[in-house]
DNA sequence: ATAGGGTTAG
C-alpha cells in the first residue's frame, strides 16, 4: 500500500530541514529595474498587485532577483496579499527552476508571515521537492496535507507520480496511480502523460503506446504533448518510422505537430542518418509557421557534429546567430565533443577557450568531453590536469566524469589504477552506475586480470545495481578470452534464470569462445540454437564462426557458411578475408 | 483567482 510509505513528518520540520537561501539574496533593492516602478505602485495596493499578476502571467518576469523583490514587497504589505497572490509568484519562481528558493519562500510564508498554505501552495512545495529528487519529502507533504484537512487533488498525485518516474521507480508510480483511482480520483490526460513519459524514459515504448490506447478507450483524448512524448520515446528507441506513423495518426485526428514534436522527429531522423527527411521536416515546419528555436537548431548542430560534419554544423550556427539567441553552452559542447571524438584536441581546446571569451561558462559537460578526448588519445596526464582544473573551477565531478577517467586509465593499460578510482569515487560523493561497472570490468578483463574482474564482479552483484546483459557479456568475454570456457558456459546457462534477455552480442561472444578453442560443434549448435530462440545471428556472428572453421580447415563447412553469409547479405570482415586469402589446403 | 505533463550536450 502506497500510503504506508508516507512518512508523516510535519511540514514545519520538513521545511526547517530544507536548505534556505541567504537573507541578502532577497533584500529589497533600492531601485526596481523592471519597466514598472514597484515602489511607486506600492502606494496603490491594487495597482501593485495587478502589476505583479501581469508580470507573472505575461512571462515578463524572468529574473530571480525581480521575483524576490516582489516577494519581499508583498511580505511587507499590510494587510498581506492573499495566499493566491503569493502562490502565483511562487509558480513563476518554479518556472525559473529555482526550486530551493521556492521551498524556502513557502517556509517563510508560513513561519514569518503566518499565512496558511492551501492545497495549491503545498502542491508547489511537492513539485519543488520532486524536482530536487526528494520525493520522500514530497510524500511527507502529502501526509501533512491530510493532517491539515486539505484534500489532495489529481495535481498533487500527478506531481508525485512524476517524481517517482524521474527517480526511476516506475512500478511505484503505477501503483500510486492505481491507488489514486481507488481513492476516487480519476487520472486525467496529464496523469497519463506522466506515466507514458516514464515508460518511454526506461525504453518501454510499446507499453507507452499501450497506455495511449488505454487512455483513448477511457475517452480521454490524447493531445500533442502525449503524442510528442511517445514520438520522442520511439525515436530514441530507434523506431523513427513508427514515430512518423504516429505523427500522421495525430495529424489525421486533427492535432497539429508543434515545435517540440518537430524537434523530437528531426532529432530522430538525424540520429539515424535520415538527413533528407530531416531537411524536409524542417522545411515543412517553417512553411507551416513554426520557426525552429535554439533547441531545435542545437539538435541539428549536435547531429552534424556526431557525424563529423563540422562545416554543416557551423552553417547551422550561422543561422542560429541570425534567428535565435545562440550559440549557447549546448552548441559549444557539441562542437567540443565533436573535435574530441576526432582526436583534434587543439581545436577542442580552442572552442573551449572561445566559449569562455564569449562569456558562456564551460560546465561539467564541457570539461568531461575534454577529459574524454585526452583519454582517447591516451594522454592521461592532460586528462588528470583538466580534472583538477575543473575541481578548482568549482565543479564537482559527477559519475560520468569519474567513469570517463576510469575508462582513461584502462585505455592506457592501467586497470589497477582505474580500479582504485572506482573503489574511491564514493569518497567524493559519487556512486558508480552500470556504465562505470561495465568500463572497469571490461578494463580488468582486457588487461588480463580476470580474477580481479571476477572478484569485483562478485562485489557488484551483491550491490543494489540491477545488472544487465551488457555486464554479463563483458564477464563472459573475459572468461572466454582467458580460456575459461567451462566457467563461461556455466554462467551463460544461468542467464535466463536471472531474467536476462540474451542478445546477439552475448551469443557471438560464446560462439567466438568455442570457435577460438576449436570446439566447432558447440559453436554451431549455439548458432542454430540462437536462431531458434528468435535471436538472429549477424555478420559478426558468422565471421567469428567461419574464422574458427578456417583455422581448423573445415573446408565443407567453410563453403556452407560462406554461402549462407552471402545469401543473407553479410560479407567477410578483414580478418576472415585475410584468412581466406592465406588459406592453404 | 494560485498548483501537475513532452524536446538539446559529456
Amino acid at each position: 500500500m502506497i500510503l504506508r510509505r508516507i512518512v508523516s513528518l510535519s511540514l514545519f520540520r520538513l521545511l526547517h530541514d530544507m536548505p534556505s537561501i541567504s537573507p541578502s539574496s532577497y533584500q529589497l533593492h533600492s531601485h526596481c529595474t523592471t519597466a514598472t516602478n514597484f515602489d511607486e505602485c506600492r502606494s496603490n495596493r491594487t495597482n501593485f498587485l495587478n502589476s505583479m499578476r501581469n508580470h507573472c502571467r505575461s512571462g515578463e518576469l524572468n529574473n530571480i532577483n525581480q521575483a524576490l523583490n516582489l516577494f519581499h514587497l508583498m511580505a511587507t504589505m499590510s494587510p498581506l496579499p492573499s495566499v493566491v497572490d503569493f502562490t502565483l509568484l511562487l509558480g513563476f519562481i518554479v518556472r525559473m527552476k529555482h526550486y530551493t528558493i521556492a521551498i524556502s519562500l513557502v517556509k517563510q510564508m508560513h513561519s514569518s508571515l503566518g499565512l496558511k498554505p492551501d492545497t495549491f501552495t503545498l502542491n508547489v512545495a511537492i513539485n519543488c521537492l520532486c524536482h530536487l529528487n526528494l520525493v520522500a519529502f514530497g510524500f511527507s507533504v502529502l501526509g501533512t496535507m491530510f493532517k491539515l484537512g486539505f484534500e489532495p487533488s489529481v495535481v498533487t498525485f500527478t506531481t508525485l507520480i512524476k517524481g517517482l518516474c524521474v527517480q526511476g521507480d516506475m512500478a511505484l508510480a503505477v501503483e500510486l496511480a492505481d491507488h489514486m483511482e481507488k481513492l476516487g480520483y480519476r487520472s486525467d490526460v496529464q496523469t497519463y502523460g506522466v506515466l507514458i513519459n516514464g515508460l518511454c524514459k526506461i525504453g518501454n515504448t510499446s507499453e507507452a503506446v499501450g497506455w495511449l490506447r488505454k487512455m483513448e478507450e477511457r475517452n480521454w483524448k490524447a493531445n500533442v504533448v502525449v503524442y510528442s512524448t511517445i514520438m520522442d520515446g520511439l525515436c530514441k528507441d530507434g523506431l523513427v518510422s513508427e514515430a512518423l506513423d504516429l505523427c500522421l495518426e495525430m495529424s489525421i485526428k486533427g492535432i497539429r505537430p508543434n515545435l517540440v514534436t518537430y524537434t523530437c522527429l528531426i532529432q530522430g531522423l538525424c540520429c539515424f542518418g535520415r538527413w533528407k527527411e530531416a531537411g524536409s521536416l524542417l522545411d515543412e515546419m517553417m512553411k507551416t509557421g513554426t520557426m525552429p528555436d535554439l533547441q531545435t537548431l542545437n539538435v541539428l548542430v549536435d547531429a552534424f557534429c556526431k557525424e563529423g560534419k563540422i562545416m554543416q554544423a557551423k552553417s547551422v550556427i550561422g543561422f542560429m546567430i541570425l534567428t535565435a539567441e545562440g550559440p549557447d553552452v549546448f552548441t559549444y559542447n557539441s562542437l567540443i565533443d565533436s573535435y574530441c571524438l576526432q582526436n583534434q584536441m587543439n581545436e577542442a581546446t580552442r572552442v573551449f577557450e572561445l566559449m569562455v571569451s564569449r562569456d558562456c561558462l564551460p560546465d561539467i559537460v564541457a570539461y568531461t568531453s575534454l577529459i574524454h578526448g585526452w583519454c582517447k588519445i591516451k594522454n592521461i596526464n592532460k586528462a588528470m590536469h583538466l580534472f583538477d582544473e575543473m575541481v578548482k573551477a568549482g565543479f564537482t565531478p559527477d559519475v560520468v566524469t569519474w567513469t570517463t577517467l576510469i575508462g582513461g586509465f584502462c585505455q592506457v593499460g592501467r586497470p589497477l589504477a582505474a580500479k582504485e578510482l572506482f573503489l574511491n569515487m564514493h569518497k567524493y560523493g559519487q556512486v558508480p552506475n552500470i556504465q562505470t561497472c561495465a568500463i572497469i570490468l571490461d578494463g580488468l578483463c582486457k588487461g588480463q586480470l580476470l580474477s580481479e574482474a571476477l572478484s569485483l564482479f562478485e562485489a557488484i552483484e551483491k550491490s543494489n545495481l540491477d545488472l544487465n546483459i551488457v555486464i554479463y557479456s563483458i564477464i563472459l568475454n573475459g572468461m572466454c578470452s582467458a580460456g575459461k570456457l567451462n566457467a563461461a558456459w556455466e554462467l551463460f546457462s544461468c542467464l535466463p534464470a536471472k531474467g536476462l534477455q540474451i542478445n546477439v552480442y552475448t551469443y557471438t561472444i560464446m560462439i567466438n569462445g568455442f570457435s577460438k578453442q576449436g570446439l566447432l560443434d558447440n559453436a554451431e549448435d549455439l548458432l542454430i540454437n540462437m536462431e531458434e530462440n528468435g535471436c538472429m545471428p549477424d555478420s559478426c556472428t558468422y565471421n567469428v564462426f567461419v574464422q574458427g572453421l578456417l583455422t581448423k580447415k573445415e573446408t565443407a563447412r567453410i563453403i556452407k557458411y560462406l554461402t549462407m553469409m552471402r545469401d543473407k547479405g553479410f560479407s567477410a570482415d578483414a580478418t576472415t578475408t585475410e584468412m581466406i586469402v592465406n588459406y592453404k589446403v
